[in-house]
DNA sequence: GTGAAAGCGCTAACAA
DNA sequence: TTGTTAGCGCTTTCAC
């Protein structure tokens, strides 16, 4: 490895002279930055980021956790906040936690010793726990929330997102709405229930806690959860379902299938999270769609910004919109006509 | 943070016996150990890589490039690398060259900085000028080779695939077989047409340039490429088409879609590697699978032990075999009968 | 505007 | 078995 010494002696000036022609060049004669500055390149020099960490007492690089990273959702999370890193020149530690606290747990701690200059995580279930260990560096959590206080968060309007998705079942007629809702200990699923709840509510239907099953956001959870919702009885059924997130809607949709029930003239259903497989799956999904690259991007954003400048300056919780897209999965009970294919926002 | 300093003084020792007991315990005495170990507890001590790569002039880290994170087939690869990785201590620092090569010299630099102890990249297509650059640390190549001298692969039978699937094809009475093919300075891309071909003159008949176009591995060049193949006259057009990867899969089938033909009675088509989306849509996709996890997973094993032990003991270049799985999206050219869904092995 | 020197936290000779 | 010491490559006072 080439180090700041060879460029210095090769450049016929100190290492201190080196250091600040590279860091800060305003404090170097022109002729000097020039002269060092091609020596540099000529040596092919890169610095060593470990001893400039190592000295700066701070480096940078970024954590990034997700929870699964085969979920195109939180693939397309990674995606943004790689991309809005690399344009500040963060380099960023990748872990995937499979929705596993203790492997969150240790993702925390070899972190801890690479000195990342910020965290943006996705928090299982037991991250308020795991958390404490960490040093207080500047933290953004995406798309859900461990309740950590002092934590940004960026997530997007669950809520909003859910409601508008029941609503728009219950304008097609339908009364009897099942919900697969995903793990009450992750915020998404606690808003989306909320939400779930709230347009019932506004439509005055009263919510039935048989029809609410949780899951635990894998397809195969959604496929239980669907065939146990539509084994009831034929009064019981619900003639509509709302699957909280896209694994579980993956899941749902082939459990119908498997049933032999005809989507949407005897079900309907709505997922949340848009993917390609939704959109292009017959009949295609209904869906409340994210913007998940930007919710990635601006999460990173938002970590950068703070430590730039004062933290004080951004706000310390972001919600995005979420968008209806009504495709062909849903219907009146009866299947007596389609979807219209608009879209629509929820809030403006 | 609390240094190793801390520590000794803390348990009465030099920093240097601290280091050892935890680095190479054995070399320590049981009672001093003990007490350390405490101490180290105590004061929630976490070893600063920085310091402890900087002082080895090498770290725990490995580097990972992938092409494009937003594709399942390098997001499961990518899962393969982590976990493996993971399982050995090892943390790796994730790119995404969106097969850029400007993007991937970037990644590489940067990554240099960091003095990883590997590294593993999905090629692109300028990747063998770009590793040049790099110092000589162990690589990797997954999925794909540059060619670069001294360098271990970890791929597919991509030949063998594609041989299988075209001979299929053949098999089900099919002559005119197009195919979408990916860019030819991308080894997969050559190897399956090569496959392709060989299918062709085992079963004597002729290659026909005009039934082979290229496409640049995204959706919307595979849709443009089906468009542009089933849009010649009735007699020269393919009954049947071989895809060269998934995504551009993804786009034929929809090209095919928009011009009302019917799968498979009217057109057959087989896709190279298995997805969600092959398998649940309608109707579902022949494919030519991959062992995705395995590959990532492997090519990282192989890149640690290379490391580890002295490098001559492994081999240089690993082929793992495809899957073909037939399923629906194939029949002979008049759509007289379907697929049978069944699965073979290439080779055993 | 530039250089000398100290030191970030750790490990590895070498001594004791 | 343990301690002393030097130094990894860089940045940053503090002099000049």
């Amino acid at each position: 490895m080439v180090s700041l010494e060879d460029v210095a002696k090769h450049a016929q000036v100190s290492t201190a002279t080196v250091s600040r022609a590279l860091s800060r060049p305003e404090m170097v004669a022109e002729a000097t930055r020039e002269r060092i500055l091609q020596a540099a390149r000529e040596l092919g020099y890169q610095p060593n980021q470990l001893a400039r960490s190592l000295r700066q007492r701070s480096s940078r690089t970024l954590g990034l956790i997700i929870t699964d990273i085969l979920n195109p959702f939180h693939a397309t999370l990674a995606k943004g906040v790689q991309d809005a890193a690399e344009k500040r020149d963060y380099t960023v530690f990748f872990f995937n936690t499979d929705e596993d606290p203790e492997k969150e747990k240790r993702a925390l701690n070899v972190l801890r010793g690479h000195l990342p200059r910020g965290l943006l995580i996705v928090p299982s279930p037991k991250a308020r726990e795991n958390l404490k260990q960490v040093p207080k560096i500047p933290i953004v959590e995406l798309d859900r929330t461990s309740g950590t206080p002092g934590v940004r968060t960026v997530m997007v309007d669950n809520a909003g997102g859910a409601k508008t998705a029941v609503q728009h079942l219950i304008e097609l007629g339908h009364r009897r709405i099942g919900m697969i809702v995903g793990r009450l200990d992750i915020s998404t699923a606690v808003e989306r229930h909320q939400g779930y709840r709230e347009a019932l509510l506004a439509a005055g239907i009263p919510y039935r806690e048989e029809l609410v099953l949780p899951g635990n956001h894998r397809e195969e959870d959604g496929r239980q959860a669907a065939l146990a919702l539509l084994s009831l009885p034929k009064e019981e059924r619900p003639t509509a379902l709302f699957v909280g997130n896209n694994e579980m809607t993956v899941g749902a949709v082939l459990a119908v299938r498997e049933l032999g029930i005809r989507i949407p003239e005897e079900l309907s259903i709505v997922g949340f999270d848009d993917s390609r497989w939704a959109a292009t799956m017959h009949p295609a999904l209904t869906v409340v769609a994210q913007p998940t690259y930007e919710l990635g991007f601006l999460a990173c954003e938002t970590l950068l910004s703070s430590l730039s400048r004062g933290q004080a300056a951004l706000p310390t919780s972001i919600r995005l919109d979420t968008t209806f897209i009504v495709r062909e999965s849903t219907a009146p009970p009866g299947g007596l006509s389609k979807g219209l294919g608009k879209q629509r926002r929820n809030r403006h």
